[in-house]
DNA sequence: TCTGGGGTCCTAGGACCC
DNA sequence: TCTGGGGTCCTAGGACCC
């Protein structure tokens, strides 16, 4: 059996988790820059409030109804998530927790059946919530598809689920995939939903009774293959070892205000650089090659929003390296060349890929410099994430962020900063 | 009118996820 | 006026090789 344990709401529940006062009010939680909600509790969507709206729709609504509005925090999230996910391991062990996302794990329950699983569920839940005051929802399947569709059903009642829900004879599976639609299916988006109806295929019942060739053939190959056999019981989507390295790595970002000067873009970019240099150190990477793009700011009079056109440019590097000023040198150079006079820019961002382990790297004979860099970086790491924050970096990104993503309604760091500790009295 | 066959590697782009 | 950020996997097709 798997499991899936999901945060409910997340990033509003970790906001409240520090704003008692806040219970039961609507809150929402806007994405980087304040543009669009990406977490909404249960009271915001009573009131209609949507999911990823851009905010200055939806302003109305959250004026009317006194809406309790957060920008994200996501160190804060990022210390709950970290919380949430060593209680999990408690339970069945850190080996059988693959974390997915920020909120997000899967557990894989060998070994547990029936009544024992109702009872690991409903420990779990009351655990997580008692240690770190954040609620969660459970599916539980022979798969992880099946235990996400689990998971969905769990969350789409609460009262009746208790957050739990677990499908185990095959009866249970069946009844729930007739009453699951395609499009809330893991792993069927908007384009194959669309699709499929069309077709005249609406439940994941019905996905499940189609035949491997028609599902090769119009479903994505070898992916809507696993898909189907996912659906009808089979683990086709093992567990993941937690410490699997990114093989891709980036920082982008949209700008406060459009940017149109040379300069303060080059700082975006050396900016970014330096993060993503930091994200590449931390997973003891070094990366061939690095790319550049710029997004600028043009009127585009489609009804569904897109992003202006885009540039990029991308840069081999003489040797694999993970050292910020190595990756900063090009990432400007490519700034410079995709740069145009009189334009206006509104987002950025830096690549890093073809990542090889840092030890694989050759040392070279010419190049004696090499390890002052190194030690030099894993310097500024240290002092940058005991401080929780970018206390020391280059130059070159700038010391006034004049494009910096402006963070209107920012809660304190609660449980990464000292200053910021909450104080009962 | 005829125009080999088979393999590898790389990249761009499409689909999906949270 | 104002629309996020960071990933994964797969396929098709081109370049190149013998």
């Amino acid at each position: 059996m798997k499991a899936i344990v999901d945060c409910n709401s997340f990033y509003c529940s970790c906001e409240k988790v520090f704003r008692p006062d806040l219970d039961e009010r609507p809150i929402v939680v806007l994405s980087n820059n304040d543009g669009c909600i990406i977490s909404r509790t249960d009271e915001a969507k009573a009131i209609g409030i949507g999911m990823a709206g851009p905010y200055f729709k939806a302003k109305h609504l959250i004026e009317a109804h006194k809406v309790e509005v957060f920008s994200s925090n996501y160190n804060l999230y990022g210390d709950m998530s970290w919380r949430v996910m060593e209680v999990l391991k408690t339970f069945v062990g850190e080996g059988n927790v693959e974390v997915y996302s920020v909120d997000e794990a899967f557990l894989d329950l060998h070994g547990y059946s029936g009544t024992q699983l109702q009872r690991l569920a409903n420990e779990i839940r009351d655990t997580v919530d008692k240690w770190t005051g954040i609620k969660v929802s459970i599916g539980m399947a022979p798969t992880k598809t099946l235990a996400k569709m689990a998971n969905k059903m769990a969350k789409k009642n609460k009262t009746q689920s208790q957050c739990i829900t677990i499908l185990e004879p095959e009866e249970e599976i069946i009844a729930a995939l007739k009453t699951t639609r395609v499009s809330d299916v893991w792993g069927i988006g908007r384009k194959y939903a669309d699709k499929l109806n069309m077709w005249g295929i609406t439940t994941a019942w019905d996905v499940r009774n189609l035949s491997e060739e028609w599902v090769r053939k119009n479903m994505g190959g070898v992916v809507g293959v696993r898909l189907l056999k996912e659906l009808r019981g089979e683990d086709t989507i093992t567990m993941k070892d937690e410490l699997a390295n990114k093989k891709m790595i980036s920082t982008t970002r949209m700008f406060g205000t459009a940017v149109t000067d040379l300069c303060h873009l080059k700082e975006a970019v050396a900016s970014y650089t330096s993060r993503a240099a930091e994200k590449l150190r931390r997973q003891n990477g070094a990366a061939c090659m690095i790319s550049v793009f710029l997004v600028s700011q043009e009127k585009i009079e489609s009804p569904n929003f897109k992003h202006g056109p885009t540039v990029n440019a991308y840069t081999n590097l003489p040797q694999p390296t993970s050292l910020t000023n190595e990756l900063i040198k090009p990432a400007l150079q490519m700034v410079e060349s995709l740069f145009v006079n009189g334009k206006k820019y509104k987002k950025a961002g830096v690549i890093l890929s073809s990542i090889v382990p840092d030890d694989a790297i050759q040392g070279n004979l010419f190049e004696p410099g090499k390890s002052i860099g190194r030690s030099l970086m894993e310097m500024m790491d240290n002092i940058n994430f005991s401080m929780r924050g970018n206390v020391v970096n280059f130059v070159s990104a700038g010391t006034k962020k004049t494009w910096k993503m402006q963070q209107s309604f920012h809660s304190p760091l609660y449980t990464t900063r000292w200053a910021d500790l909450r104080q009962v009295e």
